[in-house]
Formats: structure tokens, sequence, C-alpha cells
DNA sequence: AGTGCCTACTTCCCGTTGGAAAGTTTCTCT
DNA sequence: AGAGAAACTTTCCAACGGGAAGTAGGCACT
């Protein structure tokens, strides 16, 4: 047990969790990270600003107001409850430097990362079918 | 422009769409889908109810009942609130069988599809990863 | 004929959540 | 003394989502 590799623990959480079971407290997770809010972030995080994949994406440390700047529409109290709230699930790490006035800067951990992959996939998804979609919502409307 | 193949209109619209922008149209569609009852929906359609993937994992047709079943803490209106969002979205078929009762159907179209393949990442992600974001939240609580 | 039952909703009411905007803190510069 | 800047925090209100009850259409049993 004590000896387990990650891939062998990560195996093994599988079959303990169900995130179907609204008791499942991988359930509370899934519905926690499917927010827009929360992919947006880990995007942004993650380096992916720009529309499509450019060779200069990498994960970068950002400032709140960076943030908040570039998440378009966010509010501040939503920005900063959710960046709190992955802090604590150690998505990422809150680094205050006591400049005047104090710079705060958000940075991805491994784990955060290791999420990022598949919110970009999600932002890149709706980026790419979007035409697809429109279309299907005006033949849905028209009938 | 007409005769462009699927990778090019993908290629051209990922240049069209930024999803970080608040007013732009592939904002609003990853909101949507960046939604608790779509990612569940999405899985339970795509196959993965079980706790991790087996041989048998593959989408299939689902009816109303079957859903809200799997999907622990659903309610009814949003259920079918989230439901008829995603049929006008193209992702699935909504399907009616006049026996008695009335039989309703729902099945994933392959736009449903390929969408599917990311929500089943976030769901293995969050019950891989559910012991270390606990212990992260235990050390963030304690201090 | 009437009562009941079944699925798949729809409607109503109300509590919780999220947004908008104004207030707070700390220090520096003029 | 007053302005200003970053990063929140608080307050107020509108909107979204949950719970429960109601609806429709048709068979089936008494």
């Amino acid at each position: 047990m004590t000896t387990m590799k990650a891939a062998q623990r990560q195996a093994q959480a599988r079959e303990e969790y169900n995130a179907f079971l609204a008791v499942c407290p991988s359930r509370q997770l899934l519905d926690r990270i499917s927010d827009k809010w929360v992919v947006l972030i880990l995007c942004a995080l993650g380096g992916d600003a720009a529309q499509r994949p450019v060779a200069s994406d990498a994960p970068r440390a950002m400032r709140y107001s960076e943030l908040a700047r570039l998440l378009a529409g966010v509010s501040q109290k939503m920005l900063t409850q959710t960046l709190r709230a992955l802090e604590r699930d150690g998505l990422l790490t809150r680094t205050v430097t006591p400049t005047v006035p104090v710079t705060v800067t958000y940075e991805l951990t491994d784990l955060g990362l290791s999420l990022h992959r598949t919110t970009r996939e999600m932002r890149y998804w709706a980026q790419a079918h979007m035409g697809e979609v429109l279309a299907h919502r005006d033949e849905y409307d028209a009938s």
C-alpha cells in the first residue's frame, strides 16, 4: 500500500470513486471542475490565451488583475472565490509579494497542470465546433 | 470555401473564435458545456457508467428515467432542460416511441460523441485525483 | 364507468448562488 | 492632505436551480 506507484494509486482510486453517485466525493469534485470560471482560469494559467495553439503557449504565473482582464465578464467576487477554492484543492498556488501596492500571482501546480490538458480541450472544442452548433440551433429553432 | 475539409474548417474556426472574449459565441458555448449536468449526461450517454473503463463501455441510447436514475441528484426540471439544450445544439437526438406509456430515448450524435471524449477525461480525472485533492484540502484547512 | 397507474414532463414556490457596484486597506507620491 | 493603485470584501438584488405537486394520454383492472 505504502509502496504503490502513482499509476497504481490512480487505478485504485478509479475503483473506489464513482462520480455518478451524488454522495461520492469525486462527484463533488467533478461538479466543482465542471464550472465555467474554473475552466477559463485553468486555460488562462495554462498559457493558451491565444485563439489557437502557438509556440509561445506555456503555463505561466499571472497576476490577479491580469486574470480579471483576460477573463472578460468575471466579477471580482467570483474570481477571488474560484481562485481560493482552486488553491485549497491544490490546483494552483497563490503568492503574495509585499510590493506597494501588493502583488498577488497565481500559478498552476502539477496537479492543476494535469487538469489543464482537459480544460484546454474543452475550449478548443467550443471554438472548433461553434459553427456546427450554430447551424443546429438554426435548424432546431426553425421547426 | 465550400470545398473545405473538416480539418480546415476547424482550423479556421479556431482563428475566428476566442472563448476568452465575453461577447464571443464560443464563450457562450464553453459556458454551456462547462456545466456539471452536461458533463454527467454526456458521460452517461457515452457509455462510461462504470467506475472505470471496461470493455462493455460503448455509447448507447438511454431512456429519460434511466438517465434520471443514473445521475443521482438531478431534478427532473434540470434534466429535461439540459437535454433539450443539448438537442438544440445538435449534441444528442431525442426519439419518442408511441408505446404506452410513451418511451423517450436520448442518444449522442457524432458531434456529441466528439465532446464526450473530453467529458470522460474530466470524470476520470476527478475520480483519479480525489485523494490528492482531499489531502490538499486538509493541509489548507489546517493552516 | 370509474379509479388507478405509468412515463415524461411542466409549473409553482422559494432558498441559494452569482453579478454590479461601492467600500476597505495599505502605502507612496505630490 | 488628498489622490491613486492592487486586491480584495461587503452589500444588495436579480436570476438560477431544487423540491414538490400537478398534467397528459392511454391501458387495465373492478
